[in-house]
DNA sequence: TTTTATTTTCAATATTTTTTGAAAGTTTAA
DNA sequence: TTAAACTTTCAAAAAATATTGAAAATAAAA
């Protein structure tokens, strides 16, 4: 397969994929763009190769530098800003990992709390399962994170290395 | 705060948070409901308290079944269907694990190998940067794709236990 | 059988999300 | 300063996704 077309092949993919992960399609594409990208791209690189519009490329460059996938460069000699993605694969994982925890499971256990008392007799049935599946969800969540956490910390090599063997 | 209440807000925060895990809010409400329910609700039953029209909860409902996540109950002397949720989250995160490798990770490895060979010189930059971006994926894909097997087939105690103590 | 209850389907509609592009804003150089 | 290069914003338009509801299909009861 030509290169052109592999890379073409791969933005597309890389795109519904990260659609399924709170990311969505354009701001995935451009992640993978700049992931099998041998230098920077300005914003009118992005622009060309993906055949949108400037507007969308700022706002999706913008948040992908917010979640720290992308990083600004500077150029000396030129004026644009450059922009390249974090290539190390795990990192890209850990920093998912980080931000969706830090958007979702903790916006959640903060919730679990407000909910967790309710009025009334504590033996009532519909009272106990709703108490109950709030709290098994909580311990849950409170392990996730626990775990999260860990994984997050963890470099590649303990990851592979320990975590593995433990799974093997 | 009253047991009602309670109710409506977990279903409205279990159908946020599920939007961003591949399962749409209406979806994740009903699984919601279903998971605070005390016993098993007729498609009447979800349409009533969701305020949501039949076809919309059947589609869901025949969603979450497939899934896995719902099952359908017979109650003797009913003449309509009845649902009721897994009520282990432990099993419920399970299931989500297995879908999701299933629906997302295993296509894209199928995908990554499609597109890992290029023409041309193997030590051009531009070459190398992409293959070098693919592989890294595809490493990391295959351990994920190991990993969450074994998660999969882990049990809580197992994990909790053996997994915990590990990360601590 | 026929009737009635219940479930399923799906075209039309509504809603949500994403994208565009031009105007406003900002930065740098002359 | 002013002008040119570049970035950001955001209302309007387009695209994608979810929902409705009534008709068709199916299943159970009479």
């Amino acid at each position: 397969m030509k290169l052109e077309d592999a890379k073409k092949q791969f933005i597309a993919a890389w795109g519904s994929f990260g659609s399924n992960w709170g990311i969505n399609r354009t701001m995935a594409q451009i992640h993978a763009l700049l992931l099998v990208s041998h230098e920077p791209l300005s914003a009118d690189d992005v622009m060309k190769q993906l055949a949108i519009s400037r507007g969308n490329v700022n706002m999706n460059l913008r948040e992908l530098i917010d979640w720290t996938l992308v990083d600004r460069v500077i150029i000396t000699g030129e004026r644009k800003e450059f922009f390249t993605a974090e290539k190390d694969i795990w990192k890209v994982a850990r920093i998912i990992v980080k931000e969706r925890k830090k958007r979702e499971l903790e916006p959640m256990l903060k919730f679990l709390d407000t909910v967790i008392e309710v009025d009334g007799d504590r033996n009532d049935k519909a009272n106990k399962t709703f108490t109950e599946a709030i709290s098994n969800i909580k311990k849950f969540s409170l392990q996730a994170d626990k775990t999260l956490d860990t994984i997050i910390k963890a470099d590649e090599n303990w990851f592979v290395g320990t975590l593995l063997k433990l799974f093997k």
